[in-house]
DNA sequence: AAAGTGATCATG
DNA sequence: ATGATCACTTTG
């Protein structure tokens, strides 16, 4: 089943909870269609979240978290690896989750290269290339941890447990 | 343990 | 125009 895209209209740390367990498809240009499930996530929370990318305002990057929930955020990371994000929560107030794992895939640079996701689906919104399904899949356990690779951030923001692993 | 790799952003 | 900084992966 297609999942209401209210599972993002929400604060990014419970979009980020809910969203383990559930099918992200991803459909080719050439017509292939590839189905995976998300295994870890982690949230990104506003301006006031030093670990995110807004923390620092609106800027030609940035701008893209501030759309409204279900919207794509990709960007570059270390010059290598393409970075899956899904915008949460009300327009105006940057947030997003980032796609960590899926089935197949541990580390995000891995999804995006399993999914052949690049910059091209940046700014663009779920329901086309992209898109979330619900197949009644219930993971046994999701556990909770602090987020990786943020060591830039506050260290309250790094205590922050919003890495979220199914077990 | 450390390099590889390039967009982005804040400086000048 | 330049330099620092990365929400990582792979290799040794």
């Amino acid at each position: 089943m297609t999942i209401p895209m209210s599972i993002l209209d929400k604060p990014a740390p419970e979009a980020a909870r809910e969203l383990v367990g559930k099918v992200l498809v991803r459909r080719l240009p050439d017509g292939g269609v590839c189905r995976v499930r998300i295994t870890e996530t982690e949230a990104y929370y506003g301006e006031s979240d030093t670990a995110c990318h807004a923390c620092h305002g609106r800027t030609k990057r940035t701008e893209v978290l501030y759309r409204p929930a279900g919207t794509i955020y990709v960007y570059l990371c270390y010059g290598i690896h393409w970075m899956l994000n899904l915008v949460t929560g009300p327009a105006d107030d940057p947030q997003a989750v980032l796609i960590r794992g899926v089935e197949g895939a541990s580390g995000p640079g891995r999804v995006t290269k399993l999914l052949r996701i690049d910059k091209s689906l940046n700014d663009t919104v779920l329901g086309g290339a992209l898109s979330l399904e619900d197949d009644g899949f219930v993971p046994e356990r999701v556990a909770a941890s602090p987020r990786i690779g943020i060591g830039y951030a506050a260290p309250e923001d790094q205590a922050r447990l919003w890495r979220f692993t199914a077990m």
